[in-house]
DNA sequence: AAACTCACG
DNA sequence: ACGTACGTGAGTTTT
């Protein structure tokens, strides 16, 4: 049996568009509806196989149907333009994949698909229509499938309705439907019904009499006497809607159901245009070999000598040279002097790969290349001869996932190449030569190829915006220290945080026996689903409002149930004990190494504001809140002979904010040593400085954290369990107390708002999309950042400085004392024992200078024989 | 792969 | 009316 599949373009388009939240490309162009339309396709075919395949839309003039109806217009909602730009995007990406566009002057999608459902019924097939719009209900049969998909980032649910499904959810036929719709109308179709019959009446109505011509015959008999006056009254406009409802089946389409037959539809265009609309899920669909077989793609010279490179640079000559180091097993650099043209590969037997880039740096070159950072793991290469094109990238824009040779290809060169996953799928961390040895060399020689093509782009690009310095002095020497940091690490007492989680151990045990006596039965307390279940149904405490998929079972929701059921006290230190457990004391044991060291991962290129990450593991977010967690500093060491010195900034974006603020009070109050929370609490609740409660002052505090998160009262009323009212007036008394705080927030907004991008002290930009948003949750998100990343950008800014000056001075001066750990205020330092007082010195001077505010920075610093200790 | 929860600044 | 604090990463369960 054949199978046909008919898609109402539009209505999927736009389900997926509401659904899905906005995807930009590199270009601006929004993504989100054709990639959720794809993701609803491609599930779609890949349960049915189906051999024919169309896809309809509307034609954008007025309708036969509309034109019956003189104010279409007036009901219709305008089309977000974010919407509308995304179908020509669309038919171009099904004209790419050989898959029909079905349109036809005059006529609405519905009735094209109506019309060849007909058609490819008659001629014996079974049918899916896929639409988001239930009007279409009324094609139903027991060949005609109408699937209505509701959309999510990943998981797509989809409803199916047969004509007997249709028959038992609303008890009327298909043909049925058409009438109910008379009744009821649609305002979204502009419908108009007959006014005072819902949905409800609609289908007893017509379950009763079958259509509204009998209906109208049995008017008197019709029971809410409003409906049945009006079905009278409004009877001319039931029958106008009845046409407008009723789909035609009968077109004069000229296209044979055989037309629509499906080809391949992974086609070169349509890994082209993947790749532009940077669809990644997608192009792992296509086969290996499109991609490259669709390309014109440089080949790095084989088994090169070094000879010949140096041959070629000479006669080449040129400045720069893009520099590829695979980690893997063909060991080798490779070189490209000048683009896909003049690209080596010299394999490590031949020549070591840092003699090959001794040579190039003595023959003057600058070497490009991603990713300096996890290169010089393997090369040692001088700060002042390389080029990182990746942080260059991330610096331009730093909202990307990737910073990949593909993606700055794309973004610097226009050039659309394979990713490393196109090429060697997606848990290859290993790359094996040979089996496609082509698409291996291919592959090489874009890695050089691309670094050193991109060179001219993103020098430029760093100067046109600014941040040649940020790059220079600030972000290319810190890939250098976070290299040295990685490469240390941290002491790490195994058997102490063994036995660290075996005291936990027990504990859990306990807790978990009475969790289940309270709650009578044993279930999996970790899973929020099942504890839900047991806390909101079986035990009946009061209903947690938090519900998205269910109940929420945060701790934010227990906190305040702790009164009513011994069982949540329980719940909430379980939940405390088994994260300790299992994210630091299992989690953290596995990240040891031989040397007894931890040797964590700092990301450079990850966050939207200029911070480092942390990974493999976490070093920023080990517990201090909780004392039970801070314990687990105790495991974190120095070598023998060491110490660490802790050193952290005090409310460094405060003093960042009362900087860039300019205001008086607020930079009046930190030059004079003042307790900022406390004074902030005397004027907000007009108390003497003397006699401010601690309550007061920890309010003041939360509302001191809002103003840099981009204060809400909302927010701010969550944050200090308060109504929003009462968060407004400590808003408002605060802006009172510190007024250039207030023209400062609402300064950066308008400025992002007409530049596009936030900026920091040291010229680090931030782009914000967000901002120009039709949706008024993503604006307002855009006007939050816009407040926030330039403090939360420049105390990066400034802590960077403080590593990159602390690591030169420890490293001139010749001490054994390194930087081990950076996060985001604080800075640890594993001390030689004789070198303590002189790195405290070196910390607070580096710390504290790192810029010159208006307002001192400051720092307070420890010494311990553990981080818990230093800290 | 996503949702949920929770650790940090 | 909308429905949130800003920035991260990891483990467990569920889909």
């Amino acid at each position: 049996m054949s199978k046909a599949v008919l898609i109402d373009g539009l209505s999927i388009l736009n389900r997926a568009f509401y659904g899905i939240p906005d995807l930009t490309n590199s270009e601006g162009l929004h993504t989100n509806a054709v990639y959720g339309f794809l993701n609803i396709m491609f599930k779609i075919l890949d349960e049915e196989h189906p051999q024919y395949l169309g896809v309809a839309f509307d034609v954008s003039a007025p309708t036969f149907r509309h034109k019956l109806f003189d104010d279409y217009k007036g009901t219709r909602k305008a089309m977000p333009d974010e919407l509308r730009q995304q179908i020509p995007v669309m038919k171009d990406v099904l004209a790419a994949m050989h898959i029909k566009t079905l349109e036809k002057e005059g006529y609405e999608a519905d009735d094209i698909i109506g019309t060849l459902c007909a058609k490819c019924e008659a001629a014996g097939m079974d049918v899916s229509v896929i639409s988001g719009d239930r009007d279409l209900l009324q094609l139903a049969t027991d060949k005609v499938k109408i699937r209505i998909p509701k959309t999510k980032m990943t998981g797509t649910e989809i409803e199916d309705y047969y004509a007997a499904d249709v028959q038992e959810k609303y008890h009327v036929t298909p043909t049925e439907f058409i009438d109910m719709k008379a009744l009821m109308g649609d305002a979204s179709d502009n419908i108009p019904g007959v006014p005072s019959i819902g949905e409800k009446t609609a289908a007893k109505i017509i379950s009763a009499y079958k259509n509204i011509e009998t209906a109208y015959a049995h008017a008197s008999e019709i029971k809410p006497k409003k409906a049945s006056e009006n079905l009278v009254t409004y009877w001319e406009q039931a029958k106008l809607s009845k046409v407008l409802a009723a789909i035609d089946t009968h077109c004069p389409i000229d296209i044979s159901p055989q037309e629509l037959a499906v080809g391949d539809m992974y086609t070169p265009e349509a890994y082209l245009l993947f790749k532009r609309l940077e669809f990644k899920n997608i192009i792992s669909r296509f086969d290996q070999d499109t991609a490259p077989a669709a390309l014109e793609i440089p080949k790095a010279r084989q088994e090169t000598s070094p000879d010949l490179l140096w041959e070629a640079c000479d006669t080449y000559g040129g400045t720069c040279a893009g520099i590829y180091y695979h980690d893997q097993a063909p060991t080798g650099l490779c070189v490209s002097l000048d683009g896909p043209d003049h690209s080596f590969f010299i394999s490590e037997d031949i020549c070591s790969s840092q003699a090959v880039a001794d040579g190039l740096i003595g023959r003057g070159y600058i070497l490009c290349l991603c990713h300096v950072k996890e290169t010089l793991a393997h090369i040692k290469l001088p700060q002042d001869k390389v080029f990182d094109s990746s942080i260059a990238a991330y610096l331009i824009n730093p909202l990307k996932d990737t910073y990949n040779y593909d993606d700055i290809a794309r973004d610097f060169l226009g050039i659309t190449l394979p990713s490393h996953q196109d090429i060697f799928g997606k848990n290859s961390h290993e790359v094996i030569r040979g089996q496609n040895s082509q698409t291996f060399d291919n592959f090489l020689g874009w890695n050089c190829a691309v670094p050193r093509m991109s060179y001219e782009p993103l020098k430029d690009a760093l100067a046109q915006t600014q941040m040649d310095r940020l790059y220079e002095e600030i972000e290319l020497p810190l890939a250098f220290v976070l290299r040295s940091m990685e490469d240390y690490g941290i002491k790490t007492q195994r058997d102490a945080l063994k036995a660290y989680g075996d005291a936990l151990i027990s504990r859990i045990r306990e807790l978990e026996k009475n969790i289940y006596d309270l709650a009578g039965e044993e279930f999996n307390i970790n899973s929020p689903k099942q504890l839900g279940v047991i806390l909101f149904e079986k035990l009946r405490l009061p209903y947690g409002k938090k519900t998205k998929t269910g109940y929420s079972t945060s701790a934010e929701v227990l906190e305040k149930l702790r009164t009513e059921d011994p069982i949540v006290n329980f719940i909430l230190e379980y939940r405390q004990l088994t994260k300790l457990k299992s994210t630091y004391a299992d989690g953290l044991e596995g990240y040891i190494q031989e040397d007894g060291r931890i040797h964590g991962k700092f990301h450079q290129t990850i966050t939207a504001t200029g911070r480092i990450s942390s990974t493999e593991p976490n070093l920023q977010n080990i517990p201090i809140r909780m004392e039970l967690g801070r314990l687990i500093r105790k495991v974190f060491v120095p070598e023998d002979g060491y110490v660490f010195v802790d050193a952290d900034y005090s409310q460094i974006e405060l003093r960042v904010l009362a900087h860039m603020s300019g205001d008086q009070n607020l930079i009046q109050a930190y030059r004079e040593e003042q307790d900022i929370h406390k004074i902030t609490a005397s004027q907000v609740f007009h108390t003497p400085l003397d006699q401010v409660t601690p309550l007061q002052r920890r309010n003041a505090k939360a509302v001191n954290f809002g103003i840099v998160y981009g204060i809400s009262s909302f927010g701010l009323s969550q944050d200090l369990s308060i109504t929003r009212k009462e968060a407004g007036e400590y808003i408002e008394k605060y802006f009172q107390t510190y007024p250039q705080v207030k023209a400062f927030l609402d300064r950066m907004v308008s400025d992002a708002r007409e530049k596009g991008y936030s900026i920091t002290l040291f010229g680090r930009r931030r782009p914000m999309p967000e901002l120009k948003s039709s949706n008024f949750m993503q604006r307002s998100f855009g006007e939050r950042i816009a407040m926030n990343s330039p403090i939360q950008g420049t105390a990066a800014d400034i802590i960077k400085i403080a590593m990159i000056r602390v690591k030169d001075r420890l490293e001139s001066m010749n001490l054994k004392s390194r930087l081990i750990l950076q996060v985001h205020d604080e800075l640890l330092i594993e001390a030689a024992k004789d070198e303590e007082s002189l790195v405290r010195d070196i910390l607070k001077e580096e710390m504290e200078n790192a810029a010159h505010l208006e307002v001192p920075l400051e720092i307070d610093i420890h010494t311990g024989n553990n981080w818990y200790e230093a800290k």
